[in-house]
DNA sequence: CTTTTGCGAAACGGGCTAGTTTCGATACGA
DNA sequence: TCGTATCGAAACTAGCCCGTTTCGCAAAAG
């Protein structure tokens, strides 16, 4: 972006101090630790470069303001990598939503919530996070579910995509409305009481339309 | 809470003029609009004055700070009130979700989406969010899962909490992460693909646990 | 009329933040 | 060695916001 890049790559002539690239790793991390402890719009760059032991004019030196830095350093974040392979559709999901939601690595669910507060208002942030952390599940969530059909355990789901976003929406709309991170129990109890019944051929997909052919068999009487 | 207020209930002896009633209104109003436009951690004070066409002294003589009006004015909405019953489950959830996430009426959906912000940080917040949104939605899916219960439209479901939060969820993520206003035709298809397929009786809650006894019958030939 | 309070408007002090600039020290190339 | 660019640190300007206070005026009660 700025002109120092072009001269970085184009090593014309370079007299003076080399650009110490410790430093960007250094104020990177800073800003995601910034980030995950008091978000995004309270994220100030004096708390980045003090974290990083660097001066702010290292900082501006490489970017342009707050929301250039932050994007570039959630954009380098390690992206969720294991795709599970446990050889059951339960066994993969369970390892994906666990892993996806860090419950045991808080680190990534933080940053995850502190982005929350500059969603609402910055767009550029927006795409970021979508690219950064929706793009990537929903194609492991394909994956998973198309190895399961290939496997014969369930049945074709033309609707992977809205399946894949049960867990991920629940979760999300629970950590900002209780404050509290996901709970393992929760995950599961959504997994077994939504996704995976979902996936069985007498669910899939026709609903309704037609309410009064009901099955009027159990009344709030005994059964 | 404060003391004008108990003089005002108590008229032990009330020289001077008294305060105009419609300047509270006027001021609640202008927080709602300053909420839904630059969202909670982006509105202040010196704003909602200015829009009420009010000084700040006047918004400060009845509330302690920011938090507390927002609070006030929010819970002061006017709650979602159609209590619907169209005879059928499905018509019922339609009108539900279509109203409490106002398809028609934007209002309500950026006060909540400017609520957000806000609700990462303050917990007092939260809980006011919780108690006056969150709450009343539960008890109206309660009623109308009983309701078709009761008719005989669909078997008891022992986690009618757990289903009742799928929509809510999924539009929340949606709007947050996309920045779009919750779309008629999204809100149907959760219904009709995940809401109302799960109240079957075929999916009720018994999933997975054995996923080798699948039922093998569907290959992606032609059923 | 006088007193007391509410009203809108404006100003003020204190605090926080962004982004720039300065300073002495350090590292690199010519 | 000399020039240049980087480094950390700090100072600095400018702006925004909060919460309080002041001011002139309007209304209600004695």
């Amino acid at each position: 972006m700025t002109s120092q890049v072009a001269q970085a790559q184009e090593s014309v002539h370079t007299p003076g101090r080399k650009r110490d690239a410790s430093r960007d790793d250094a104020l990177r991390q800073a800003a995601l630790e910034v980030l995950a402890e008091v978000g995004y719009d309270r994220l100030t760059i004096d708390a980045v470069a003090a974290r990083a032991g660097a001066g702010k004019a290292t900082c501006y030196r490489r970017w342009a303001g707050k929301a250039e830095l932050v994007v570039d350093a959630v954009g380098r974040m390690k992206a969720a990598p294991t795709q599970p392979d446990t050889g059951t559709l339960r066994g993969d999901l369970v390892e994906l939503t666990c892993h996806f939601n860090d419950v045991d690595d808080t680190f990534r669910t933080d940053v995850q919530a502190g982005l929350v507060s500059g969603l609402v208002h910055d767009a550029k942030l927006r795409e970021a996070f979508a690219e950064l952390f929706i793009a990537p599940r929903k194609a492991v969530y394909r994956a998973v579910f198309d190895r399961a059909i290939q496997r014969g355990e369930i049945a074709p789901v033309p609707n992977y995509e809205l399946l894949s976003d049960i867990v991920p929406s629940m979760v999300f709309h629970r950590l900002i409305l209780t404050g509290r991170p996901p709970d393992p129990a929760f995950i599961l109890t959504i997994l077994d009481q939504i996704v995976l019944p979902l996936t069985k051929p007498c669910a899939q997909g026709e609903a309704a339309q037609n309410p009064n052919t009901s099955h009027t068999q159990t009344r709030t009487t005994s059964s």
